[in-house]
DNA sequence: ACAAAAGTGTTCAACATACACCCATGA
DNA sequence: TCATGGGTGTATGTTGAACACTTTTGT
């Protein structure tokens, strides 16, 4: 029973028809942006049926634990973060997903600045894996993170989460390489940067980059106050 | 153990504790449009703690069921219908939001043609509820249906969930009706005609309404097929 | 003839798109 | 001086918003 809060679910087969006729596991997809290319944590998997493919960060919820906190825990036990951004996304159920039984599973997607995480030297197991080059993955995980990922790109074009992918001083430069990755289309440069200044969010620093071979780039951070007050309501029917 | 299958796990109290650890419910948000007013389908709580608060219609999953059956399950036995529209909205899992125990609850929304449903005579607890005179509701459903709501909304303007609650033919007026009460805003009736006649996707019968006591109105259907053929992807970056 | 809702067009402002040149820096 | 990306503005088309009068029907 003690094995159930330290083993992963999705890692370990554990007997769960003896404890539970139907288990709850929340499933994190969390992504993070390097090289310019959106990226997603992932570990292999220990589970004979699915040796060696990817495997996404989830465990089941304690009974007596909230679903999000479970979610936050996997996520700081994991890359060791707190107060990250975290979103509910859909809740997986089929019957056969899980071979150890009825594991249904409420996955969860998050955005974090890759750079400012040291992975848990337990777990060498964990990488940083390039959506683009995914292809099989344990379970349904590949559906899950395709749902996700679509989730991820909805919201990118209607809140600022995008932000959270990036360092807290960013150059627009990097800002629009990173919606270009995530949206996996090209956008015109002038136009990009039209609009986001024109959104009046960004607070320029004052700052430049430094060591890049041609001329610096001007440093901004995005003003998320400013934002949380001006906040826009949606509002065109459009289909 | 065969009572779980036949009665209500809102409805009834049930010892979900000698049963299972954690229960997996399915709580559907059933919408529907009449006297210009859009409605939910709900039911009187049996259970004391809630007496004759409003309950949203739910039931346990079975062990071997599908989650989204389960939902179309609920479904057409409160209803009768069948092939409704039915989109999976959130999962709800406060550690105390059941009396029962541990209950973690998916929550569906769906849109219906309310004049097509006969309500199960076995059911005389079930009611159209308009859904700005609901206040109180039993366990979290208050929540849950504010969530569905916000959903509804945003899908409404993103895609033609509404026409779901509309009979077959229906006049623009109708319609601009509809996206009134849903959205609680009202629209330029010019403004609103020009953008859904442009969309080219409403079939006009040449047909008119009949016993109204002014000039009748056309008679349109919308064209699923040509929508589905045609869709729009979502593009522009705004918030 | 009157009441009640159907039907219709134009103007203006905001915003998305397309597009090309000069600038600052390090090598 | 060259290579590399940084930084900028204008013109055009589309779309949303505001707004008032005529038409058709039943009573």
């Amino acid at each position: 029973m003690m094995s159930m809060y330290t083993k992963n679910i999705n890692t370990h087969l554990i007997e769960i028809k003896d404890y539970f006729k139907v288990a709850i596991s929340v499933d994190c997809v969390i992504f993070g942006f390097a090289e310019d290319k959106l990226k997603v944590l992932l570990i292999k998997s220990d589970l004979n049926e699915y040796k060696g493919k990817w495997s996404l960060l989830g465990d089941i919820v304690r009974p007596d634990e909230e679903l999000e906190k479970a979610a936050y825990r996997i996520l700081s036990d994991r890359t060791g973060l707190e107060n990250v951004y975290l979103e509910q996304v859909q809740t997986f159920g089929a019957v056969d997903r899980h071979p150890a039984g009825r594991v249904i599973t409420v996955a969860y997607y998050s955005v974090v600045n890759l750079a400012g995480i040291c992975l848990q030297a337990a777990n060498p197991e964990l990488h940083w894996v390039p959506v683009e080059t995914i292809r099989d993955m344990a379970f349904d995980h590949r559906q899950i993170l395709e749902v996700c990922l679509d989730r991820l790109q909805q919201q990118m074009m209607v809140q600022p989460v995008g932000f959270n992918l990036l360092p807290e001083k960013f150059s627009l430069r990097a800002l629009q390489v990173l919606y270009e990755a995530v949206l996996r289309r090209e956008l015109d440069r002038r136009n990009f940067r039209k609009k986001f200044l024109s959104m009046d969010l960004l607070d320029d620093l004052q700052e430049e980059e430094s060591d890049v071979p041609h001329r610096p780039a001007k440093l901004y951070k995005f003003n998320f106050n400013k934002y949380e007050q001006h906040r826009k309501r949606y509002l065109a029917i459009a289909f």
